[in-house]
RNA sequence: GGCCCGGUAGUUCAGUUGGUUAGAACGCCAGCCUGUCACGCUGGAGGUCGACGGUUCGAGCCCGUUCCGGGUCGCCA
């Protein structure tokens, strides 16, 4: 037999059946286990389609026979012979109707024992596969996993490219934007002591496709963002990137929208369209998120109105100083939230700001017990059980603080640490959501200005022009964000094209003259060329595959990912610069001796 | 940068109040075995207890420092 000649593979191991019965076919693959009885030798051999059991009994040759027992776990071999029914069937495996009698086995090559077994649901460390990354890939779970993103990635062209958008390249090597995320600089060789960035992503060349005319850009995009890593946030990802011209803000949602419902059509997902649709404002008052996990209810609840006056220092202290009081209810959570996790969840909320945690546990029987209940009055009592819906067998809690902002992030905290903790998540629902009527400007109490929320090219809603200069928090951006089982998806806008609306933006964000023209000149240029109206979105392609298959991690649908300090274990990158080629880079100057030194 | 959790055979883990030679399972190696499929049976090899320092007659265990990994907050226009 010859691996790469005539004798070629025929068939992949996972797709015989009792319907080949009969058939001389040859397959190749990974040793997955041999079970050696004797007089009798089974090896199950595994390729990317599945698991197919090879037998060598009496009928084989001496020499063959010999060969199979030499067979250890990951040997990679080739194997001819016929297909036949087995007279032990095994109901756990596809193939499990039949076997190959092999008649020729081909060794093309050996395999040291691997650090860990090639199987599903390993039980490894992480870092260990992640050194040995290339046998972690065999096992069936990330070939299962990889396998969705090329399907993904496959319908994603189709249904752009059937929409009439046009796949473009964007450079990798560009000018570095010191705005938003921290940027990855490669230095210049030609041009010593100078960088440039890889994209956070293609946002200013997709603006500039649209200008040029391509009415129409996609592109799957790797992106670039040197910020520290999270399970749902690798510094390296891609995004599916779209730009349209001469379309609003509903055009370009329904282009998204029937993107998803195509992904919904072939990979049958069940999802519910249309996808609903939540405003920024509401969604933060609702869930305390402006990416609302919306598969569980345990909505937040304003109870500043019952308690206002009531008498509890907390309480009336943040109202005076224009705060509020907001809770939500943990229905039936009684039995689980024991005083000791109630002091754990204090411990969680104090530590993003709060200054502490209210709470009332209202056992089955209708005793109370509260954190404040001294403080306020049977009626007060009453009337905020009412607000909460709180009935027997439900634990209550309220949030207090000056600033609203913060009572609603912790109370969204705390909304999905409970439901973590109380198991409310349904499995293996998809519940897509898009966030509408994002405010412009946001409120940076670092530098104590406005920036812009979205990005400084975003347009404001034609109502809020009025009131740019006089009223910052009140204007709204045209621009929405899909956000998936509580991850945020994708971020979408219409794009200023007005010169003058885009000077007046830039002075609100107070950028200067000579700030602009550094930063974004060529883009301010453009537009004084006939720049049409466009607007556009980029889509996280990885945590799209990632939710859809319900992975928990970025690094399970990644084929080579980062750890959590951004380094890869396999090559241990990133390395030490080489002094060579620091100096060529003119990152390192080289060292003159100094005359007279003579003690060195 | 903060907080929480973890690091003991190749792998997953156990390890009592600080006390003799650090154990188990799986994997690996050898032998036996004709229908296994997580094959079975018998035997064997395999350890810098993450690293460094300290306390102690004695440290896997206690203390300090540090490295590595996971989660999260900050950060992520």
């Amino acid at each position: 037999m010859d691996a790469m000649g005539k004798n070629k593979r025929t068939h992949y191991c996972g797709d015989l059946r009792l319907a080949h019965a009969g058939q001389a076919v040859t397959v190749a693959g990974w040793v997955q286990r041999q079970r050696d009885l004797g007089a009798l030798i089974f090896i199950d051999l595994r390729d990317r389609s599945g698991i197919l059991q090879l037998a060598f009994d009496e009928a084989c040759p001496a020499a063959l026979f010999e060969k199979a027992r030499g067979l250890r776990s990951e040997f990679v071999v080739m194997a001819r012979g016929v297909v036949r029914e087995r007279s032990a069937k095994n109901a756990e495996l596809p193939t499990g109707e039949v076997e190959i009698a092999v008649e020729e086995l081909l060794l093309l090559a050996k395999s040291e024992t691997p650090p860990f077994e090639i199987i599903e649901n390993c039980p490894t460390a992480e870092l260990t596969r992640l050194k040995y990354r290339y046998l972690d890939l065999r096992r069936p779970d990330l070939q299962r996993n990889l396998l969705m993103r090329s399907r993904i990635a496959k319908i994603t062209r189709d249904y752009f490219d059937e929409n009439g958008f046009i796949e473009i390249e964007t450079p990798m090597l560009i000018k570095s934007t010191p705005e938003g995320a921290r940027d990855y600089i490669v230095p210049s060789r030609i041009r010593p002591g100078s960088v440039y960035a890889l994209p956070q992503s293609p946002q200013l060349y997709k603006q500039l496709c649209m200008v040029a005319g391509f009415d129409r850009y996609f592109q799957l995009a790797r992106s670039f963002r040197d910020e520290d890593l999270r399970a749902d946030r690798q510094p390296e990802f891609t995004q599916i990137d779209l730009e349209m011209s001469f379309t609003e803000l509903p055009a370009l949602l329904d282009m998204v929208e029937g993107y998803i419902k195509r992904l919904d059509e072939k990979l049958g997902l069940g999802i519910q369209f249309p996808i609903p649709r939540l405003p920024y404002r509401e969604a933060l008052e609702r869930y305390g998120s402006d990416k609302p996990d919306t598969r569980y209810g345990m909505e937040l609840f304003d109870a500043s109105g019952v308690v206002s006056g009531g008498g509890f220092a907390v309480f009336d202290g943040a109202l005076e100083a224009g705060g509020c009081v907001r809770g939500l209810t943990a229905k039936g959570a009684f039995a689980a939230l024991t005083r000791k996790e109630i002091d754990k969840l204090t411990e969680l909320v104090r530590g993003v700001g709060a200054k502490g945690l209210a709470w009332a546990r209202f056992a089955q029987d209708g005793t109370l017990s509260s954190s404040f209940g001294k403080f306020l009055t049977e009626e007060t009592m009453q009337a905020l059980l009412r607000t909460a819906q709180a009935a027997p067998g439900d634990v209550v809690f309220l949030v207090a603080d000056a600033k609203n902002s913060l009572v609603l992030s912790v109370l969204g905290l705390l909304r999905q640490e409970l439901a973590k903790k109380l198991a409310l998540i349904p499995k293996g629902k998809l519940n897509f959501l898009w966030v509408t009527e994002f405010p412009f400007f946001d409120w940076d109490e670092e530098s104590q200005s406005f920036v812009a929320m979205h990005h400084a090219f975003t347009a404001p809603t034609d109502e809020s022009l009025a009131i740019l200069e006089s009223d910052k928090a009140g204007v709204v951006a045209k621009a929405a964000d899909l956000t998936l089982n509580g991850i945020e998806l994708s971020s979408g806008s219409v794009r200023i094209t007005d010169p003058a609306l885009q000077a007046r933006i830039f002075a609100l964000l107070g950028l200067s003259e000579e700030e602009i023209q550094q930063k974004f000149g060529f883009l301010v240029d453009a537009f004084r060329y006939g720049p049409p109206p466009h607007c556009g979105m980029g889509l996280g392609l990885d945590r799209v595959v990632m939710q859809l298959l319900g992975c928990e991690s970025l690094r399970d649908v990644t084929a080579f990912p980062k750890v959590q300090n951004a380094s890869e274990p396999m090559t241990d990158c990133p390395a030490p610069a080489d002094e060579a080629q620091l100096l060529e880079l003119g990152l390192r100057r080289a060292e003159v001796k100094k005359e007279g030194n003579t003690n060195g």
